[in-house]
DNA sequence: CTTCTTACA
DNA sequence: TGTAAGTA
């Protein structure tokens, strides 16, 4: 708890962050327009993205090729700071673990006929 | 020349 | 999402 803040400093420009994503601007500005990162600005309202937000723009880019609309990215980040938060105090969570509570929330979804993410984006997380 | 915003397709 | 337009 000391070289968090690393991470978390803004010191790259769109530019970099295109490369390193392989997202075009339209993308990674549209994803901050949906609150899924929020790049630091500059004077000049250039944005500045940290490590963190590009592990973030690397996760939606994944769950973006394994057919996750934006609304069910959401979701899933959404679980990740307060269900997993719940159960595993501060503990990171890992990716199987997240799949886990994903699939036990789709059922839970389901049970309570609640089709909230019926877009066929968290259904493929049971193949 | 690159990034940003807004708006249209 | 891509792209055009007008700025900064």
């Amino acid at each position: 708890m000391e070289k968090q803040w690393r991470r978390s400093m803004p010191l790259l420009s769109m530019n970099i962050v295109m490369q390193l994503t392989g997202l075009t601007a339209r993308q990674i500005r549209y994803y901050e327009e949906q609150e899924l990162i929020e790049p630091a600005r500059t004077e000049g309202k250039q944005r500045m993205f940290s490590l963190d937000d590009i592990d973030v723009l690397l996760e939606i880019k994944d769950l973006l090729k394994t057919g996750v609309n934006i609304a069910g990215i959401k979701q899933i980040f959404e679980m990740k700071n307060s269900s997993a938060a719940s159960k595993a105090v501060k503990r990171v969570i890992t990716d199987t673990e997240l799949r886990a509570i994903v699939k036990e929330e789709m059922q839970l979804a389901h049970r309570q006929q609640r089709a909230s993410l019926r877009q066929g984006d968290l259904s493929r997380f049971y193949r």
